[in-house]
Formats: structure tokens, sequence, C-alpha cells
DNA sequence: ACTCTTGTTAAAAC
DNA sequence: GGTTTTAACAAGAG
């Protein structure tokens, strides 16, 4: 399930693996997956790839002297790009992949693939079909980033802007973190990871919070995922790098996904209840 | 057969 | 108009 640090993770391997490189094929097996688009393939032939970009969890391709062409790429919940170099033989390792996708691409789950002039390809992989690949003009691609918020991570993330903001949300803390309108980036896991970290209940309302446990919350956000994209992300259910790797940040998780075991912090139990509509873990000892 | 998994969004309620 | 809640989406794991 990728969230920030997942999709950056994948953002700049692409960079390295696919930036400079000519499109010279496309290929859409699952039209829904595009948009329903029947011009993706002709709109991307002979294309260079410039750079990569990203919004949240939203990752936006941009192209040489095409100054009014973007493709938006969103992994939702089990997207994935596989990266395969010229002649590599694909024995896959991920352990989400089926065995279908270990022995060749595409695979079961290929929804496009992307084949480059020097002989290499790109593959996207989407089990469930949520995630997209979108081409866009200028005014689209802006459209598509105004939606987000500013990311905890951002250097020049507000506080007082945040403290100010969660004043006037009359809902708890969780729904409010996981709106990506209001900040970008969080998802269900690194949520859990922050209010642990900052020592919040998860149901509390966010008005409540004190100026402290709100400043306590943006800290824990920021450093939460930088941590995890150091680490190349988390892997729970899904999530797999550009070469089918898994991220480590998994062993780093505090809370999310270890109902019934101790608290580290505390020794209290951990557990898993449902709020706002999700899978929801807390420490019930030193989480207030 | 049934429940659970989640990022986003549409729709409806307020 | 902004906020909030809920369901829907899809497919697989258990």
């Amino acid at each position: 399930m990728p969230e920030l640090p997942e999709v950056e993770t994948v953002r700049v391997q692409l960079i390295d693996k696919v930036v400079g490189k000519k499109i010279k094929g496309v290929e859409v097996f699952h039209d829904k997956t595009v948009g329903f688009d029947e011009d993706f393939e002709q709109k991307l032939l002979g294309k260079i790839i410039s750079d990569i970009g990203r919004v949240g969890k939203l990752l936006f391709f941009s192209f040489k002297n095409e100054s009014d062409l973007f493709m938006l790429a969103h992994l939702k919940m089990t997207g994935q790009f596989f990266y395969v170099s010229k002649n590599e033989v694909v024995t896959g390792g991920g352990h989400s992949m089926t065995e279908n996708d270990m022995r060749e691409f595409p695979g079961r789950h290929t929804r496009c693939a992307f084949y480059f002039a020097d002989g290499t390809s790109l593959y996207f992989n989407d089990m469930r079909i949520f995630g997209y690949l979108r081409l866009v003009d200028k005014p689209g691609l802006e459209t598509a980033k105004s939606g987000y918020g500013p990311e905890p991570i951002d250097p020049d993330f507000d506080i007082d802007w945040f403290l100010q903001k969660l004043k006037r949300r009359n809902t708890n803390i969780k729904a409010v973190l996981l709106d990506q309108t209001f900040v970008s980036g969080l998802g269900n896991i690194y949520v859990d990871e922050a209010l642990w970290r900052a020592k919040v209940l998860p149901e509390r309302q966010a008005s409540s919070l004190s100026k402290r446990e709100a400043t306590a919350l943006a800290v824990a956000s920021k450093e939460v995922m930088l941590e995890s994209i150091l680490k190349g992300g988390t892997t729970f259910q899904s999530f797999a790098d550009t070469e089918g790797r898994e991220g480590n940040f998994r062993d780093y998780l505090k809370v999310f996904g270890r109902q019934g075991q101790i608290c580290e912090r505390c020794g209290g139990e951990i557990k898993k209840i449902r709020v706002a509509g999700r899978g929801t873990h807390f420490c019930s000892k030193c989480q207030r």
C-alpha cells in the first residue's frame, strides 16, 4: 500500500532508470488503467522521458520538448512499476508477485507496458486496477497538483498553519491526517505510526489537540516518512520497488500490524480498532 | 461463503 | 462552499 515514502522510492529509482529514454512502443492491457484513452499509445510514441515529479502519492512524468504533455501515475493500493533491462532474465523476488508474474513480463497483472528504444522496458502492474496512468495537458497537471495539501516532509511546511487548521476540523485526527487535500502523503500506515510517536489517540477530535500535541504530530509525520524513505519504504501486503524488492521499513513500525503485541515504549497493549473506516493500531496506554 | 484488506472519490447529509 | 460520512471500486487472502 504505497504512501509517500513508497512512491518517492519508486520515483527516485525510475528517474535513474528511464529518464532520457525514448518510448518506442506502448501496450495497454487494461483500458481502465489509462482512463479509456484510445490515443494513449499514440500520444507517447517517440517521446523522451525528461523528468519524474511527485506530489503526495501522485507521480507525474514530463517529456523532452513537450511543455503540454504529462503522464500522471497513481499506484493506489496495488500499483507497481517494474523495470526490466534488456536481455535480463526476470525471475523476480518480491513475495507479492504471483508465480506467473515471476516468470515473465508482461504478467497476469500487467496493465500497461512501455518499451524503450534501447531495448529496456517498464511494466505497470496493478492487481486491483485502482491505480491509473493518465495523459494530461499543462492545465490538467496543475489541476491535479492543486488538489493536494502541503507535505509534512516539506522544509517549508508551516506548523503554525497546521495548528490553526486543526482547530477548525470537527472530526477525529486520523480522518484529518488521511485527508490528502489537507496534508498529503500520509496513508493508513504512517498515520498510525505518527500518532503513536506523538502519543495521540487516533480517535481524538482534531480540534482538541493542544499546541504541544499538534506540533509533535507534525514533527512525527515528517520524521516517520523521512526515515522510511531512507529504508526504501514499507512493504506490508503488496509494495515492491522497480526491481520487485520489498521495502525495509516494516521492521521499524511500532504499532501498525502489531495488534496484541506489547508497546516497546511503555509496555502497554497494542490494540486494533476501526477509525475513519480503516484498521487502526494504537497503544492503549501511552497514547492519549 | 464470508470477512478483511486500503487510496481515493462520488454522493449525500449537514 | 466547506466539511463529514459512507459506500463503492476490485480482487485476492484467509
